[in-house]
DNA sequence: CACGTTGATTAGACTAATTCTAATCTAAGA
DNA sequence: TCTTAGATTAGAATTAGTCTAATCAACGTG
């Protein structure tokens, strides 16, 4: 398994241990945390770090391709170690962001496949440059 | 054509000249615009808004249906006064935000369909109560 | 159709998230 | 080792949005 330093070299990211603790810290979390979450826990063990420090890495690691940012209106930005194709599901309730495979594509796919859960809103906005743009 | 007072009362929100106002504006606009630009150009023809009132107006119309929140993040809040269902296309560019039809639902079908456009990004995201939360 | 109640509006203070600043430090190529 | 471009820092600044408490007004009732 590769570790974070070997992961920041591979994307030509300069290698500073700031970089490293946060991208070690992302790999071994699942809970798609905000920035905060992430200054707090990482400068627990590493309180070397400051808090525009996490958000410059969160933007470094995600121009790299390292994170992924999760699309969630009306809260906090937050991010996922895991960048393979995927989509997530909120539950308005508890507030937590769990992944979904991304064979689950179509809305009506999505509310008839995820049976255990009740899903209300099924939201996807594209990017990318507009006619204009090109 | 049904005026913004109209639509108030069909949704049984009370009619005040505020609500009307913002109402109306969007009613004529199609750029998704933030709260801030409602409160900027409403304000310009009805004085007597203020900014927190844009705000609670806002909010009124989302839980009447006669208005649609845009999930676009790293941006401010954007609202759609067309409710029916649809999604969006955002240009990393220019910054516009485009209706897309229902139809175009899958990441590879919007691909394909939008032939103009350069999609680079298809995200999706799915909101309701999770199993525990049921 | 005036009255009263409930909910709406207001300006401005407040909060939370994020960005900026400008001084200092450090990774890594020469 | 030296150099320099880029990274880090603390804290100030900015921005979006919410809260507060006083005032106001819509609209159902009498």
């Amino acid at each position: 398994m590769r570790t974070p330093t070997q992961h920041l070299i591979e994307k030509s990211v300069k290698v500073t241990a700031q970089r490293a603790a946060v991208l070690e810290f992302l790999q071994g979390n699942r809970d798609h945390p905000s920035p905060d979450e992430i200054y707090r826990k990482v400068h627990k063990r590493f309180p070397y770090i400051s808090r525009a420090t996490v958000y410059n890495t969160i933007k470094t690691l995600l121009k790299a391709g390292l994170l992924q940012e999760v699309l969630i209106q009306q809260d906090t930005t937050r991010v996922d170690p895991n960048v393979s194709q995927h989509h997530h599901f909120k539950c308005l309730r508890c507030g937590t962001v769990e992944d979904m495979p991304y064979a689950l594509m179509t809305a009506d796919h999505v509310r008839k496949s995820l049976k255990n859960y009740q899903v209300q809103e099924v939201r996807m906005v594209a990017e990318g440059l507009c006619r204009q743009c090109r």
